[in-house]
RNA sequence: UGGGGAGUCGCCAAGUUGGUUAAGGCACGGGGUUUUGGUCCCCGCAUUCGAGGGUUCGAGUCCUUCCUCCCCAGCCA
């Protein structure tokens, strides 16, 4: 394997390639580590694909663990909501899931060690007055005054703060490195703090509560982690996980590899922001299908495939980068165009009415579901003397280039008939068109002539009575700017949001055959884009499509262009 | 003005230890095919690798100086 994919490893597949080359490790094994306090976004779609998908093509294992040491914000629904998106997104951890409170005993043993070692210490200053001792970043910090209490007396003061003798904040034990070490991380870092709170696994048995830098790397070391994958911004706290594990009796020696986190343009990708938006009102929830949370893009009508085609696609290196949100459309409709079975929908109807075709006849026309792929079927589509067209599709005055529907002008009806528009009928008071009418060719049967005859034109439409009735959620971009972040004086990222980032159509012929579809099946509405039947709100007695994304449109662009 | 990182096409990103004309994708522009102005297929798109010096027959790849950007001063992760 590891000559085939040769071509294109990057930077950790290289390591982890190199590491097994060389004999260093029999096997990979990863972990993903989310901190259950959130819903997951795209940011970890990329570190789950990262890791889940080096121990895939390594042959490895990657673990899903819950770094859950922080009582105060963690909760079970987002431990069962994170499993499922990982599940979701394709990825399995068997039987290996752990959690980072599960060797809270352990981590325990392992502190006492230290301070045995004498290399750690019960600090009693307030947490103001560590702050203002840690010196900043160009001056050192100033040693404790209880950093040369005796091992007894620290194991004793540790002791009495697992049992509860002491309240909130009152004392932390410290590890005792370098108060003037240039790595502020290695100004003796907290190991563990007092929190008599309630945790959502262990209860009330510990009130005591270890910190990251203390369990993460003994929790990749007691699960025999070989490569612990995470981003650039832990980068200096790497020194201190080393630090930890080679200071203890640890059962194995993992080590840590950052790469750049993902940023995407039109969103935030960011929990702390992702949690303001949904408090604030500014969308409907974590899966609102404007969200770039893995519940929101999955309700948006994104494929696990598109999304790890997308984290494929995208790589990984250590270069701070933003990733055009379209990168991540051109995903989805790689994937759609290939699977999504075509249907036609009408957004915005105008009647037309073909006055030659008798009036009580109807014709059923037999669709294929994908003209490139006859193997995905076919579906009935009833025809009759009234149908819906698009309002885009119809142009009194049409413009340079328009080869749609007009007067005078003859277009193609997909898969059923060329018309001919005959009569604009208009409201005399707006003005607007209320009705087109038509005659049809009925030696075009099927929507083709022998005869040469050239009809440029195509579009789609729906049998008036014939139709079912949908609402049609269109969704755009979260943000008006790309890079939300980038805030002008006085103003905040939420100042930003995007108004029409949601314009909902309450009423859309759609064909019938989409009253059958099932929440979260997706399609192509021909020459409009993807939808997919919304994961809540779509049942057979409520037709509900989001658009997921649209078609490319050269003739927008190019009518854009000619304004 | 401490430490740790990063700078290759508008956006991602390859570029193994220096050796012809600097991958690929997205975006963009042009053309062809087409019963979706979709798909698909062609073609174009960095004499240049943050900048300046230097080493070398030869440098994105080595040395050097400088510039810019990101991360770190939670009892968060």
């Amino acid at each position: 394997m590891s000559d085939t994919v040769k071509e294109h490893l990057d930077f950790l597949r290289t390591i982890v390639d190199e590491d097994l080359k060389s004999g260093k490790y029999a096997s990979v094994a990863t972990r993903f580590p989310p901190e259950p306090n959130g819903y997951l976004h795209v940011g970890h779609a990329k570190s789950i694909c990262l890791n889940f998908g080096i121990a895939k093509q390594f042959g490895g294992t990657c673990n899903l663990r819950f770094d859950d040491t922080n009582p105060s914000k963690e909760e079970q629904e987002y431990v069962d909501s994170i499993q499922a998106d990982v599940n979701w997104l394709g990825f399995s951890w068997d039987d290996r899931m752990y959690f980072a409170s599960d060797y809270f005993e352990k981590l325990y043993e392992f502190a006492e060690m230290l301070i045995q070692r004498g290399l750690a210490y019960v600090d009693d200053q307030t947490a103001e007055q560590i702050r203002e001792a840690r010196g900043t970043l160009t001056e050192p910090g100033i040693d404790s005054p209880y950093r040369n209490r005796s091992v007894d007396e620290n194991l004793e003061l540790f002791r009495r703060m697992r049992a509860g003798d002491f309240p909130d904040g009152a004392r932390v034990l410290r590890a005792k490195i370098d108060m003037s070490s240039p790595n502020i991380v290695m100004r003796d870092p907290t190991l563990y703090r007092i929190r008599h709170a309630h945790h959502h696994r262990t209860g009330d048995a510990w009130c005591i509560y270890p910190m990251y830098d203390f369990t993460h790397c003994i929790s990749d070391a007691l699960e025999h982690i070989t490569h612990s994958i995470c981003t650039l911004e832990f980068e200096n706290n790497r020194e201190l996980y080393d630090w930890v594990l080679d200071n203890l009796p640890v059962p194995s020696r993992p080590r840590q590899y950052e790469f750049a986190r993902l940023n995407l343009t039109y969103v935030v990708v960011s929990k702390r922001r992702l949690i303001q938006l949904v408090s604030e009102g500014h969308v409907t929830g974590w899966d609102d299908p404007r969200m770039p949370t893995i519940q929101g893009l999955r309700r948006r009508g994104f494929t696990p495939e598109s999304i790890r085609l997308f984290a494929e696609r995208i790589g990984v290196a250590r270069a701070a980068n933003t990733v055009e949100i379209e990168m991540l459309e051109a995903c989805l409709r790689e994937d759609l165009n290939d699977r999504a079975p075509r249907a036609l929908a009408v957004l915005r109807p105008v009647k037309v009415v073909i006055t030659n075709y008798p009036e009580d006849q109807e014709e059923i026309f037999e669709c294929p579901n994908h003209t490139e792929k006859p193997e995905l079927g076919t579906r009935q589509i009833p025809f009759s003397r009234e149908l819906y067209i698009e309002q885009d599709d119809f142009r009194e005055v049409p413009p340079k280039g328009y080869h749609r529907l007009s007067p005078g002008k003859e277009v193609r009806l997909r898969h059923a008939y060329y018309v001919t528009c005959t009569d604009v009928l208009k409201d005399p008071e707006t003005g607007d068109v209320t009705e087109i009418r038509c005659t049809y060719d009925p030696a075009t049967r099927g929507g083709w002539s022998n005869d040469g005859r050239k009809v440029k034109g195509t579009i789609h439409w729906v049998s008036a009575k014939h139709a079912a009735w949908a609402e049609v959620r269109l969704y755009d971009r979260l943000f008006t700017k790309p890079d939300p972040m980038a805030v002008e004086e006085g103003k905040d990222f939420k100042d930003y949001v995007n108004p029409n980032a949601l314009e909902v159509l309450p009423n859309c012929p759609v064909e019938q055959s989409l009253a059958q579809a099932t929440p979260e099946q997706f399609f192509q509405f021909e020459r409009l884009g993807y939808f997919v039947a919304d994961r809540r709100d779509h049942g057979p007695d409520r037709l509900v499509f989001n658009r997921s994304v649209g078609l490319r449109d050269s003739w927008a662009k190019q009518e854009k262009k000619g304004a």
